[in-house]
DNA sequence: TAGTGGTCTAGACCACACT
DNA sequence: GTGTGGTCTAGACCACTAG
């Protein structure tokens, strides 16, 4: 199965991999200890740590910390539609955050907090929103959980003008029918979206939000929404990139 | 700027980091060898190979291998329209491979080799392409290169009684209107696609295949064509994850 | 308190690709 | 040849956490 000359560290981690892949590992276990894993091997305890990291790497165990050991992670991906061909303009104006009726309907448990701020526009997001360099925009953040776990960031920017149509942005509490419903009721629909999507390393502040360690890279996924051409909003959500699925359905 | 207790490797990891973002290592130049940086730093030789694993896995570097040494990649980040709400029809059905029309109209020069085979469908493209598990399904697998360099693999899947329809897919020479206005011609034209979108690291064979290095990770796009609510056909495209930005215009 | 992962060192051997 | 990155060893110290 292997190449003839497979590095050393890949015996361990194929073994674990197996234990994990059979059901002998079952989510949430132990998995066996560096230390543990080179005596099993007849390996040093550098060469099972590299092992451990490819794993954590995959996605398949939890990098541990401490005393606390590594854990088998729960395999659960999360497939979220992006963009649904018939549904989207129902729920834009249904009276439902999108993010809340997705999960709910996968019988899964979203929460959110929501934080507002005023900022200036770093360059990507000015030239998305089509803004000065540095404009002020009005920015809600959210952190999003799913069963109690931190699943995603999402940040929205508005350019201030919209502020001034809908003000209810730039209050802190939840917009019970969605900030896409009621900015469609004050005259700014959006008509279409530009998705961009990107695959990179963390910051250290983004692990940090995002409890991920820095091996795992995050999924950024730029939304701009547009009416009459002008860009009105921007969502920027961030996901750990090995635990979701992003599915658009398009027409042809 | 780093947080107190960060770790030594970060030290050159930034210093190096500085180097190329400042342009003093332009895209092209030799990264500083292990055993140089170590003795710049004064830390042992596996600290500074860390701190250049580091960047490699950033994307900023590549792997290096053997004499040749360690160079600050092209970073050149192609940008592609995965759908397009205007222009999708008419690409479809305008006689030109949308790979070859859109890379050539953002200037670059590209190529693709084709390879037919049957195979037996593995479970996810049975399930996608809703046919028996194991039953036979028609690949054309596209191997495309932008410039000169690997870009990505392009494996479709047809199942038999398309390719029955359409024999010509068996035929392993370019379709000049493309595989998907052909199939419109016979009648069946592909009216949505969904597409699944997952960030995931390569095996050993897809890391071969696309000349990356194993840490860095892969966006895997299954895109499954539908007429009349009937899965026709399924591309798998793989990507290198860090070269890469998948942009989606829809309607909303 | 004891054991864990995170980090670091100072060596070493190897395959490989440039010269 | 000669220097490179890839790999591996046998130690070590540390911060942290569970019991």
């Amino acid at each position: 199965m292997a190449p003839r000359n497979a590095p050393l560290y890949t015996q361990p981690a194929d073994w674990v991999r197996e234990q994990i892949r059979s059901g002998e590992l079952p989510p949430g276990s132990e998995v066996p200890t560096e230390r543990d894993l080179a005596d099993q091997f007849g390996v040093s305890r550098a060469t099972a740590a590299r092992a451990l990291d490819l794993l954590v790497t995959e996605g398949l165990i939890s990098p541990g910390q401490s005393r606390a050991g590594r854990q088998v992670r729960h395999a659960e991906l999360l497939a979220i539609y992006a963009s649904r061909s018939e549904s989207m303009d129902h729920r834009t104006t249904a009276g439902v955050d999108a993010w809340v009726s997705d999960t709910t309907s996968a019988g899964r448990s979203p929460g959110q907090t929501i934080e507002i701020s005023v900022v200036h526009a770093p360059d990507w997001i000015a030239e998305w929103l089509e803004v000065e360099p540095m404009a002020s925009v009005a920015v809600r953040r959210r952190l999003r959980t799913l069963d109690g776990q931190i699943s995603n960031t999402a940040d929205t920017y508005y350019p201030m003008w919209v502020t001034t149509e809908v003000p209810e942005i730039l209050d802190p509490s939840d917009i019970p029918q969605g900030a896409l419903a009621l900015m469609a009721e004050r005259g700014l629909r959006t008509e279409s979206y530009v998705d961009a999507l990107r695959w990179r390393t963390p910051t250290p502040e983004e692990a940090r939000t995002l409890e991920i360690s820095q091996g795992v890279s995050i999924l950024a996924q730029v939304r701009t929404g547009y009416t009459d051409s002008k860009p009105i909003h921007l969502t920027r959500t961030l996901w750990p990139g090995d635990t979701i699925e992003l599915r658009y359905e398009v027409p042809a």
